[in-house]
RNA sequence: GGAGAGGUGGCCGAGUGGUCUAAGGCGCACGCCUGGAGAGCGUGUAUCCCUCAAAAGGGGAUCAAGGGUUCGAAUCCCUUUCUCUCCGCCA
């Protein structure tokens, strides 16, 4: 969530940079100031009249050592207003409290300077693309024969065994996998991130810490009899390491790699574009995430869009960076670059990375902190990027790489799936 | 899952209703001392909120978390949670 004092400071600058996501924060943001406003005032009554309970609670003590018994029940009489009074302002204040926390988490995250304005993924601006699209030979299919054909993943059981969006992976195909995980896992230690294996199932907590909750609370899996949240990303467990962390200036910046199932419910979403790998209720992701100094997160965000653009450049894949317009940016992030690869036989882009700087949004909610130089406390800013997610990958690597003979497997894949043909 | 013991500052650890404004130690920082280092000596060493133009200062909260008893709670009571030991089950 935002900070609060830059809110109070910046009313109009938040109201004009959340236009840009086409939020209209003025009402929202005049609610905040008023609750704001009321919450402090509560406070200073409540302190008020609990230093002086305080006071007399100090003078009663020392009343009876001294045997001044009398003086001591007087005093005490005196303090039962201030219970009452006391009792109540606390009541106030935690609802108010309560309520101003309510308001603040329904602001999005304001937009980088650099954001174009505009409603849907139309307008989102291509950044950089690199590859040819290949030349399909006549007999070419899409995927989801390609997988049928040599017999790599399977729906059917998947749709068996647990439902829809849920394949098994088989033979070939589950090596292709664990070479894709091995192959990104791989990269981002060589580029300086700790391999972390994360629990897949969360509290509330870490979905409130990462923004999953209230407002994504549809997406993801429930585990109602312990309250546990499936993660929809690593990237949840991961950023929850540092919630509630006060870290200093020398750790920074914090580099994490994770290899995690993801579990989306995808609610509402399903289609005739999500054929096939297109879109799962289970898949495989590899994640990065960093924890930096604020003045150092936009350079940390093209590094890690240097990472990923090298992962599918290493993959021979012709693929575009967008930058991703208002409209389009998530409700937590400043600043999101979507990696999409084409996929030649069903001729579309694939989205397989998001790479997003969420600057102080998601460590405010978090209270994820550093010491600094100067010896205060600050916000840490949050990133993280997928390093990538398998399904659309895959499929882009069968239908672009398919040939009469068979499916070609990469060059930087095949050391570690030990063959080169499917 | 059953029984028992616990959770105190960055760490160890004292503290069973009133200067706890949390002893003492370790660590860390700075200073003195030293040719230099160490030892020694001294000083400091959490987080959040309110007040204040700011700084200083002042006030409030926090001893696992939440609630309660009391004029007053680290200390007493309740709930939750986590850790350890033993038993059970188990990849």
């Amino acid at each position: 969530m935002l900070e609060l004092t830059y809110i109070r400071e910046h009313k109009q600058d938040v109201i004009r940079r959340l236009g840009i996501k086409n939020f209209k924060a003025v009402h929202l943001v005049d609610e905040i100031a008023q609750a704001d406003a009321e919450r402090r005032r509560i406070q200073k009554s409540l302190d008020d009249i609990l230093a002086e309970s305080n006071q007399a609670a100090r003078e009663i003590g020392i009343l009876y050592k001294s045997g001044r018994v009398d003086e001591a029940g007087e005093l005490k009489a005196k303090t039962a207003e201030w219970k009452v009074r006391s009792k109540e302002l606390g009541e106030k204040l935690s609802e108010t409290e309560q309520r101003l926390n309510d308001l603040l988490v329904q602001l999005p995250n304001l937009p980088h300077p650099s954001v174009p304005k505009g409603f849907s993924a139309e307008h989102n601006e291509n950044v950089y693309q690199e590859g040819n699209f290949p030349q399909l030979y006549p007999g070419a299919m899409p995927h989801w024969d390609l997988i049928r054909k040599y017999d790599i993943i399977d729906f059917e059981l998947g749709n068996k065994v647990t439902g829809a969006g849920f394949p098994f992976y088989k033979g070939k195909g589950a090596k292709l996998q664990r070479a894709l995980i091995a192959f990104f896992l791989d990269s981002a230690v060589k580029a300086g991130y700790l391999e972390v294996q994360p629990p897949l199932l969360v509290n509330a907590d870490s979905g409130y810490g990462t923004g999953q909750l209230p407002d994504k609370d549809g997406q993801m899996y429930v585990v109602t009899e312990e309250n546990f949240y499936l993660i929809p990303t690593a990237e949840v467990p991961i950023t929850n390491i540092y919630r509630n962390v006060i870290l200093t200036a020398n750790d920074l910046p914090v580099k994490n790699v994770a290899y995690s199932s993801c579990f989306r419910r995808e609610a509402g979403s399903w289609g005739k574009d999500v054929r096939g790998l297109n879109r799962l209720h289970q898949f495989d992701k590899v994640e990065i995430v960093q924890i930096v100094h604020p003045e150092r997160s936009y350079e940390a965000l093209e590094e890690m869009r240097t990472h990923v653009a090298g992962l599918l450049h290493a993959l021979e894949l012709p693929f575009r960076i967008m930058k991703l317009c208002g409209g389009d940016l998530s409700f937590t992030s400043a600043l999101t670059y979507d990696f999409e690869v084409y996929s030649a036989a069903q001729e579309r882009w694939l989205e397989v990375s998001s790479v997003s700087n969420f600057e102080s949004f998601q460590s405010n909610r978090m209270k994820l902190r550093f010491k600094d130089q100067d010896g205060k406390t600050k916000l840490a800013h949050t990133l993280n990027g997928s390093a990538l997610a398998l399904p659309r990958v895959v499929a882009a690597l069968l239908e672009n790489n398919q040939t009469a003979d068979g499916i070609k497997v990469p060059e930087v894949l095949a050391e570690y799936t030990r063959f080169d043909m499917i």
